[in-house]
DNA sequence: AGGATGAAGCTTAAATTTTGCTTAAAATTG
DNA sequence: CAATTTTAAGCAAAATTTAAGCTTCATCCT
């Protein structure tokens, strides 16, 4: 899990990515909002910390900026400011939590795990038609039966069923799933989803993968809502 | 957007209930955990707000039965209780956020919206008419349903719904969706809007292109009832 | 006024290009 | 070495573009 922390402060900057290691989340930091923007524009991150004062771009336009160009990652706030109007005024900015500084580190983990939780829920299974993974014990049930997946084949296929019903398009998949963050004319995308199709369908799970033609993939339940 | 409160304490919950509703919430009460639970599992809300200490089972039993039933429905927790390891604990255990009594009924409606962004997220939809744009995940609908557009056609009527009630000319229009920056005398354009039109047509949503004779094509909000 | 005329737009079908699927073989990993 | 991952190539299908005939609209002329 990758989160992003924009911070001026090192005090408060070095102490959250330290303590945020030793969670194995993959930090990465940036000191003033027009940098965070940046980095939060060109990577794709699971999670941003954004402190509300900060130089060159305020979190509140650093996160309003993110919502235009269309990102959906949760951002949490931090912030020495505390009246409700504040409050208020960061969360319809795009926020999706908010603390007050001093805060305690114990309740900002449980936060982050409250915004990655549709991401990584360990306790939850995850479930598409008659498919269900186990995200923590690396399992995949077609109803009863037990499939064998590689480990790319299994992030794929949990990456797709994590947003389903969503449009997963080509270069996410690339990211979330490869970790390659440049463009690059391959193929192993096509190659894996034929794996999967059929892996699936001998298992008795058809129709769960969809092409969206120029676009990407995205698995639908096969029931009507 | 329904709201289920879970609150024993008629004072708050009177007042919450006639809060929400002033604000064009559907709300519904429970007075003890057991009924809430029912309540919940029989009916699709959109939010839960659970007080912790609550007669027949607590705000956190609740919480954990609907998780472990697989609902994935927003819960906010309204407690007097304030001790990091409580929020801890209730965020673990499953909610989505958490309010210490007393609070600000301006905060609590900030982060009930926050809670019910993803859900309506209107902020980066793209509306005209009764058709919805989703730039992010490639998807368009007409009310509930979803057209198949391929990237061209979707390209074309992105553009043309971001520029809303304003003229777009054809010159325009080539270079904004085929990056064509020279004069060239295609028709691309005509047969594109025919395919769109068609497929708007086939799915209910009729006289949005209009076409200006001469000059280009305008998207225009359909007069309301 | 009303038909003739030409330009602009609409529609359809066919030609061309792009994209995705599949397979087999090569490279990598442990 | 065996399993997994990646590359590459041929094939099929879909998307895009081109081209041609048809319709509509505005204007001009009788």
């Amino acid at each position: 899990m990758r989160i992003l922390i924009i911070e001026d402060e090192p005090g408060i900057a070095g102490f959250l990515k330290e303590g945020l290691e030793e969670e194995y989340f993959a930090v990465d930091l940036a000191y003033d909002g027009k940098r965070g923007l940046d980095f939060a524009l060109t990577n794709e991150y699971d999670l941003l910390i954004v402190d509300w004062m900060i130089p060159a771009l305020s979190g509140i336009e650093v996160c309003r900026q993110l919502r235009k160009a269309g990102s959906l990652v949760p951002i949490l706030f931090l912030t020495a400011k505390d009246t409700v109007d504040d409050v208020v005024f960061g969360l319809d900015a795009g926020a999706n939590d908010y603390m007050k500084k001093p805060f305690e580190f114990e309740e900002l983990l449980a936060r982050i795990r409250v915004q990655l939780r549709s991401k990584n829920s360990t306790d939850d299974m995850l479930r598409a038609g008659m498919l269900t993974i186990n995200p923590a014990t690396h399992q995949v049930f077609s109803g009863e039966e037990e499939l064998t997946l590689t480990p790319k084949e299994f992030a794929l296929l949990e990456y797709l069923v994590r947003n389903k019903e969503r449009v997963c398009t080509r270069s996410r998949i690339i990211e979330h799933v490869w970790d390659i963050h440049f463009d690059s004319d391959t193929s192993v995308i096509d190659v894996y989803i034929t794996f999967l199709r059929r892996k699936l369908e001998a298992a008795g799970c058809e129709q769960l993968i969809h092409t969206i033609r120029g676009v990407g993939y995205i698995v639908r339940e096969p029931a009507s809502p």
